[in-house]
RNA sequence: GCUCGGGUGGUGAAAUCGGUAGACACACAGGACUUAAAAUCCUGUGGGGCGUAAGCCCCGUGCGAGUUCGAUUCUCGCCCCGAGCACCA
């Protein structure tokens, strides 16, 4: 058995892929349906039960639109890039470019394997030269609109895999790839201006057609912040200090400042006795990783700088400390400390001695001091000399305009969002298409120089240093601008640029002269259905709007958002209920079921054993549960052979009562199998069809072989085989064939129903008795009101539960039940 | 700590503009076919109680309240699980 279904699986995947019966001619399309599959990236040799449960599933989704009739685009590659890729070469001891080609093409034939009906002419290769070409020449753009810079700032440096990393790459204090700690070090890094568009970014989400959650991660992550920014003068100096709050309403309550470690000013404004330990200090904060940092958080160090500054509106002089539990990269890097209202300035109090003075009294508790722990919360002004007595909403507003009046001050907006860190010290990524000139400064390849090529004979192996810097042939390069000896940039890019504009590339996967040509993107684009893991919810999904929004402002395309509609396939499970790795070795690999049982038969387990967003544990019950069923319905099909020759449209006229009772079954299946589908429901969009199933094995068996309409039969079981068809491709071809068909069944058309077979003469009603389910009538589809209470209240039960009651009362909800109201009789 | 999900039979799960909870399966039990087993087909199957029986009654969607003729669905409070964020001033 086993045998035979591989060798009909393998004769329609010849079938499907010698006559490119899924290749799309992109000029053609008039009205494509972009049905778009996060790509996957290299870093394996073989495709896991995600990728099966992924692209197995949504090809199930695509069949069933190309069978409604929707000029389906569903397009595949690779974002072969990146550190997976690269780490996987090393430990392999072969050059990423020949493991990257020997995955791709074994992840390829795995994918037609499965069946899965892609357009392979429009594959593309994020490492290729003909693709990074156009990710170098994207580059370019934001560097030309400035917003592409390079600078020193403190980033996140993964010790692991020697390089440095994005915010988004670091998952509590730790590399999201290795989990090395990731340490804190001054580098100069080039950056994509992503906080620029901070704002857009935000509030382009809520219209947004996302799952809830995802959007609400993105909201964070950007975390948008509405405060002040106010000036503290230096005491004895013209310096001035510019902290970031959330709350100008505590302004009074300030009893000090600290600096994140970072700051500019820390150093040149200690005095002289204080210098020393602040050096030791900061030097010491450096030497900690963020997870050492954040696992100290408690304890909150720090050191007087023995400077003062003064309150812009009270006049007080405060100490000026710095302390690493202010973040540099935040707001200004400096905050306003008022212990009494906020938690971590209250523990550093605490810690060091200084004082704590209450300015917000609570509307609901005594707040007195010494206070236990600090007031978060707002409330009404104390201490606060003219705006006492004010509420804390109030009080920002006044105490802000105050500021703004003395010009110390403004009404300000942080985002937590930081710029995003592009640079890579690997080999394996996009060259960085910039020339650093002596004379010049940095300065842009010219377009007509692209791409600039990743040369392939190079030591790789990271050592923290781009590996290109000791590559002559590359690095050395003379200046586009002056023609002067120039540096050719050593760092690559994040594999993250690669894949924020793939999207793009497919309508015009092969273009020479364009990163994506704009007529045939605005058609095809955006994507009308995105699909992937949650685990994108911040990094890629972010930055691929991000880039969207460029190239519209670029006037390189019509739209700003990539995919307005995304949904996230769930997560299939390991038996045990944990996380399916290699490391815990309970990974259930796809190739003995489909070995064993066929592509098809994985397919449908997939589709019918879970709620496809919510996934859950991997069990082997259920898989033998859709074989049978499959086992079935070829023998159904193999049993009623003789239907599909000979008999003719079926007359709808003279029904019988079982001709009926089959043709609602089977409309009902079909109403609910498209519906179910369309919204990726497949669990219960093959329990219709097994509903289907039964109602037409119930006909044979129930009504005598001459009585049975053999042309209502033939006509069912086609819209059986059709629906069936895009949740087992490859049988329901066979089985279509066997039918006497002789061209795919994927050529021809999904299935409609008529609501008018889904009205019953007579209908079910439930009849209740104060709310409580007492009994069913059958009434005829057209009884009125008073008929039914009749019927209704003559039932057995219910009679019963009138004795001694008399009715108040009913509900009547037409089609569904009628419940009488009942109270004893006085 | 904050944000977002979720909690339904022995199991996977259905059903929420409030309207007959548990569709469709798995497993299990009984029966048919068979020398036998497998496969296949039929019947039953939320829990509890009463009854020889047909049947009847009560309880039941994490827990406790509330709104309603009626709540898995809405509101409030709580418990548990999962995911994400986390010194963001």
């Amino acid at each position: 058995m086993a045998k035979d279904i591989a060798a009909l699986e393998e004769k329609w995947q010849k079938n499907w892929y010698d006559s490119e019966q899924f290749a799309v001619d992109v000029r053609s399309l008039k009205d494509p349906f972009y049905i778009l599959n996060m790509f996957p990236y290299p870093s394996g040799d073989k495709l896991h039960m995600g990728h099966w449960y992924q692209y197995g599933l949504i090809d199930t989704w695509a069949r069933f639109q190309i069978m409604r009739g929707r000029e389906v685009f569903q397009p595949m590659g690779f974002d072969a890039f990146g550190l997976p890729a690269e780490n996987f070469a090393i430990k392999k001891g072969i050059h990423p470019d020949i493991s990257t080609i020997k995955n791709t093409e074994h992840m390829i034939t795995q994918m037609k394997r499965m069946g899965v009906a892609y357009p392979w002419n429009c594959m593309i290769n994020t490492s290729k030269p003909e693709y990074y070409k156009w990710t170098q020449w994207i580059f370019l753009q934001f560097f030309k609109a400035g917003l592409a810079y390079r600078k020193e700032a403190p980033v996140n440096w993964c010790t692991g895999c020697h390089t440095v990393l994005a915010n988004e790459q670091v998952v509590d204090g730790a590399c999201e790839r290795c989990g090395s700690g990731a340490v804190r070090k001054n580098l100069t890094q080039w950056f994509l201006k992503i906080t620029d568009y901070a704002d857009r970014l935000l509030d382009g989400i809520d219209p947004l057609d996302w799952p809830q959650k995802t959007k609400a991660m993105q909201k964070n992550w950007i975390g948008r912040s509405e405060g002040a920014s106010i000036n503290f003068a230096l005491a004895g100096s013209d310096e001035k200090i510019e902290v970031f709050t959330t709350r100008p309403d505590t302004l009074f309550g300030v009893t000090y400042l600290t600096l994140a470690p970072e700051h500019p000013l820390a150093l040149k404004i200690a005095s002289p006795a204080q210098l020393g330990p602040l050096q030791d200090y900061i030097k010491e904060t450096e030497k900690h990783t963020e997870l050492e940092r954040i696992a100290q958080d408690d304890q909150k160090t720090g050191v007087f700088t023995g400077a003062y500054a003064l309150n812009p509106l009270s006049g007080e002089k405060v100490p000026i400390w710095v302390a690493d539990y202010v973040l540099f990269s935040y707001g200004t890097g400096a905050v306003m400390a008022v212990p009494a209202h906020d938690e971590r300035d209250f523990a550093f109090a605490k810690a060091h001695d200084l004082p704590i003075n209450l300015v917000i009294d609570s509307p609901s508790q005594k707040l007195s001091l010494p206070l236990t722990e600090a007031y978060t919360d707002k409330g009404i002004l104390i201490n606060s000399g003219e705006f006492d007595g004010l509420s804390s909403d109030e009080a920002k507003k006044a105490i802000t305009d105050k500021l703004s009046e003395k010009k110390c001050g403004a009404h300000k907006v942080t985002f937590r969002l930081r710029d995003w860190l592009v640079s890579r010290q690997r080999y394996w990524g996009t060259p960085i298409p910039i020339i650093h000139c002596p004379a010049c400064g940095e300065v842009a390849v010219p377009e007509e120089d692209l791409p600039v090529v990743l040369p392939e004979n190079v030591e790789f192996k990271p050592t923290g240093e781009s590996p290109l810097v000791r590559c002559e042939e590359f690095i050395n390069a003379s200046c586009p601008k002056c023609g002067g000896k120039a540096k050719r940039e050593a760092d690559t890019l994040d594999t993250f640029v690669c894949s924020s504009w793939y999207f793009l590339r497919f309508p015009s996967a092969h273009a020479q002269n364009f990163a994506f040509e704009k007529e045939l993107t605005e058609k095809f684009l955006p994507v009308d259905k995105y699909i992937g893991g949650p685990e994108h919810a911040i990094l890629h999904l972010l930055y691929a709007r991000f880039f969207t929004m460029f190239l519209h402002d670029q006037k390189l395309i019509n739209f700003s958002e990539p995919f307005p509609s995304l949904i996230h396939q769930g997560i299939i499970l390991a038996p045990d209920g944990q996380k399916m790795s290699k490391s815990k070795g309970n990974a259930i690999s796809p190739d003995p079921y489909v070995e064993k049982y066929g592509s098809d038969i994985l397919r449908l387990y997939l589709c019918f054993a879970f709620n496809y967003v919510d996934g859950g544990p991997w069990n082997d019950e259920g898989f033998i549960a859709v074989n049978r069923f499959m086992e079935k319905v070829e023998r159904l099909f193999e049993e009623q052979s003789e239907l599909f020759s000979g008999t003719t449209i079926p007359s709808m006229d003279n029904l019988s009562a079982e001709d009926k009772k089959l043709l609602f079954s089977a409309h009902n299946s079909i109403k609910g199998a498209t519906i179910d589908t369309e919204r990726f429901m497949f669990n219960t969009s093959i329990a219709r069809l097994m509903e289907f199933y039964n109602a037409v094995t119930d006909y044979l068996r129930l009504v005598p072989a001459p009585a049975q309409n053999k042309n209502l039969l033939a006509q069912l079981l086609t819209d059986f085989i059709k629906i069936l068809a895009p949740f087992a491709p490859h049988r329901a071809e066979e089985i279509w064939q066997g039918m006497g068909n002789e061209t795919s069944i994927f050529k021809f058309s999904w299935p409609e129903w008529d609501e008018k077979y889904l009205v019953l003469d007579e209908i079910n009603m439930a009849v209740m008795v104060n709310g409580k389910l007492r009994g069913e009538i059958t009434v005829s589809r057209d009884a009125r009101e008073d008929a039914i209470k009749e019927i209704a209240s003559a039932h057995d039960k219910v009679v019963r539960q009138l004795e001694g009651m008399s009715i108040v009362k009913h509900i009547f909800v037409p089609g569904k039940l009628i419940n009488f109201i009942v109270k004893p009789k006085s």
